[in-house]
DNA sequence: ACAAAAGTGTTACACTTACACCCATGT
DNA sequence: ACATGGGTGTAAGTGTAACACTTTTGT
């Protein structure tokens, strides 16, 4: 095995981009980025930073999250790397990319103080520099399995949220549409929603108010230990 | 967002492991080395080289999945980055790793000409090095996705199996028993299999021979393209 | 009263699970 | 004839999918 590391061989640099999805209770965005600097200054990305060689790249993503947004206390795991050599002009670079998913309220800075970063809908992205359509295409169909199998409500959703909420949300993520009382009796019967006894308005337009739920953790959390799978195909 | 590399950020090297699984009709195995140098000498790691800075990591990995076994026609894909800051006590070093499946054959030399390398059984794996235990970790929770929403015998099952082997390649890969005649129902339900008529006696103590089978591959690429999921849980 | 969105049930079908004995063959 | 592993069926229960109207409320 070629295993003997010598000093030629340290000449990668590596770099770490950040896909947040957030929900502020109607859309699912995605965060990105506008260059400001050369290469493809101008040009939309993901919010990413170079990581030094002493560094730890999931570290690191949680420093660029909290800088952008002022916060970084949700989940977050590790996407993948990407590596084609030529990605980047700059040299060889290889990006650990992170995902993240957050509710947008009040407490995420939500309208971001530095212009160069901004919530897209993620249906309505602009054309993204280097691979990083690539990395958001990746990261779509890992955002589809976790909504599929796990309840995601805890990090994307208000604290209160309705069920067309909930419903408008799994729509989004997974790229289809669902039968609203299909959806309704399978989230009930999961028992993993509380009735709040609270109504809102989902709209000035609207008339009659929608329940609010929210998530039962205790349950969840139990629930999580045995093993439970949510499963929405 | 700092992007700006200089020199000082190219220091960093790349690695590549491969998790390769093979299936001998009998047991799901994985192919692991002993390595023969400094660090951790005589300690078992999965196969491992390093990658230099102008190389892609699939090539390489590629590369030294056909130096050990001298194929490389399997299904290979990118598995994860490794890449905690203190993994490897040479420097930092970021492994990306990859992942196959496939059959082990007379035509993989499944007797490896270097006793370097060798197939253990997965349920019976040593100690491994560096963090290639949670690298392993890492790929039996692909591996069982894999297994249950994917036909995966294509690549690990011989040509010709019963449907006792296919099976006991299920029970390994998930880690637990199955039915005999719900899983041969799931099965042939799914109209995968066609019956070849031969038979073969599966040991020698066994009296009655068992019926062989093979994949219908052209149906599964119809299946494929309808978005079709074999989903055993 | 009407406009708007919220909310609600039933039926047919497909799939899953649990379970134990007979069969074919070689010795 | 017996030992060995190969092979088979049924019934109950659970989950899924398709489908359209009534209710509540604000204006």
């Amino acid at each position: 095995m070629r295993v003997e590391f010598r000093e030629e061989d340290f000449k990668v640099a590596l770099a770490t981009s950040v896909v947040l999805y957030g929900f502020d209770g109607e859309d699912l965005k995605l965060l990105i980025a506008t260059k400001s600097n050369e290469p493809f200054a101008g040009a939309n990305v993901l919010p990413s930073v170079k990581v030094r060689p002493d560094e730890d790249t999931f570290i690191v993503a949680k420093e660029l999250m909290r800088r952008i947004t002022g916060r970084d206390d949700w989940p977050v795991e590790i996407l993948n790397a990407f590596s084609d050599p030529y990605r980047n002009p700059s040299g060889r670079v290889v990006n650990i990319a992170y995902y993240g998913t957050l509710r947008l309220d009040d407490n995420v800075h939500y309208n971001l103080q530095r212009s160069e970063y901004r919530w897209v809908k993620v249906n309505d992205l602009p054309p993204l520099a280097y691979d990083h359509a690539d990395i958001v295409e990746y990261s779509r169909e890992r955002l589809k399995r976790r909504v599929k199998r796990r309840p995601i409500g805890f990090s994307l959703l208000p604290q209160e949220f309705t069920l067309n909420q909930i419903q408008s949300l799994y729509e989004q993520a997974l790229g289809k549409s669902l039968d609203k009382r299909n959806f309704r009796r399978k989230l009930l019967k999961s028992e993993l929603l509380l009735e709040t006894g609270k109504t809102v308005r989902s709209s000035p337009r609207a008339k009659r108010p929608s329940a609010l739920f929210k998530f039962d953790e205790k349950k969840y959390r139990t629930l999580s230990l045995k093993g439970y799978d949510f499963v929405y195909q």
